[in-house]
DNA sequence: CTTAATATACCCATTACGTCA
DNA sequence: GCTGACGTAATGGGTATATTA
């Protein structure tokens, strides 16, 4: 029993620099090299299918357009939002969206470049939600055959996973965060409770000289009154190394001296 | 083997639209 | 009908990584 005893309080506060996406860590981890902490966000029981999983999908959709962008990448390395919106558009996936924005255009009719939200049906998000239980990222060949099942386009998905994990992401921050407050408070009472001890431990080293010739085991100090009084210790257990049989322990401190008045 | 350019996928911050009280 | 709040689809910019010349 001891300091180790008084900070073992039950909690555990762990900062880091995981985050639930291992990209992003690697990411994050790059970017930091001072070390600057983090809260880790986790799903709990999510696997991310991470890009170095992905490669061979990746790959095979890599080489099954391979040339689509080349008049592109023509135009500039340096992606304009119109070439980087472009780019994103494989071939199929052009046709797609020919397909749905022609069906669009059908609902409006004066907007010709006007920006139209799509409101996703309930099958839609359902069957979204349902993909992004089994797996928070989706590797090409899933985006496209999603795509095809909910008749969207392509990156219409991706970009529903993209943000669906932001929101996922903001709730756990959100959780982390309550977390985090209600460890601080815990760990402000128990600041505030040592520190109060520390201040009686002081008061009793003041008091020390009047009483250093008498023999350790007779003397016990009442923490309340700060009166020194002689005799065995209220437990009858045998004294303790120091002058004073107390202890540093606030639960065994209250427990000694639960009373301390009526001990005078 | 090394390097620069390019392509791709992703994240993040932000914008903008649709809905609802 | 107007308005502000809110949820979320969409956009734009930036970065990491893999591939290729």
């Amino acid at each position: 029993m001891g300091i180790d005893d008084l900070c073992n309080t039950g909690l555990v506060l762990s900062l880091g620099l995981e985050t639930p996406f291992k990209i992003e860590a690697q990411r994050q981890a790059k970017q930091r090299l001072n070390f600057e902490p983090s809260l880790t966000l986790c799903l709990s029981g999510t696997t991310k299918a991470t890009r170095d999983e992905q490669p061979p999908a990746d790959h095979l959709y890599r080489q099954a357009s391979p040339h689509s962008h080349n008049s592109l990448s023509a135009v500039s390395s340096f992606s304009s939002p119109r070439v980087k919106r472009e780019r994103d558009l494989s071939s199929e996936e052009a046709e797609v969206e020919t397909r749905v924005s022609s069906k669009a255009s059908d609902e409006d009719d004066d907007g010709a470049n006007a920006r139209k939200k799509l409101r996703l049906t309930k099958e839609q998000s359902a069957l979204l939600e349902e993909s992004f239980k089994q797996h928070s990222t989706l590797n090409p060949k899933q985006k496209q055959a999603l795509a095809r099942q909910l008749n969207l386009r392509p990156r219409q998905v991706e970009v529903w996973f993209q943000n669906r994990r932001a929101r996922t992401k903001l709730k756990q921050t959100e959780v982390d965060c309550e977390f985090l407050k209600k460890c601080c408070e815990t760990l402000t009472d128990e600041n505030r409770r040592l520190q109060k001890e520390l201040q009686e431990l002081k008061a009793l080293k003041l008091a020390q000289p009047f009483y250093m010739h008498m023999p350790a085991a007779t003397l016990t100090m009442c923490p309340s009154c700060e009166r020194i009084g002689a005799g065995p210790s209220v437990d009858g257990a045998a004294p303790t190394k120091g002058p004073f049989s107390m202890t540093t322990k606030s639960h065994l401190y209250s427990h000694h001296f639960t009373n301390p008045s009526a001990a005078c």
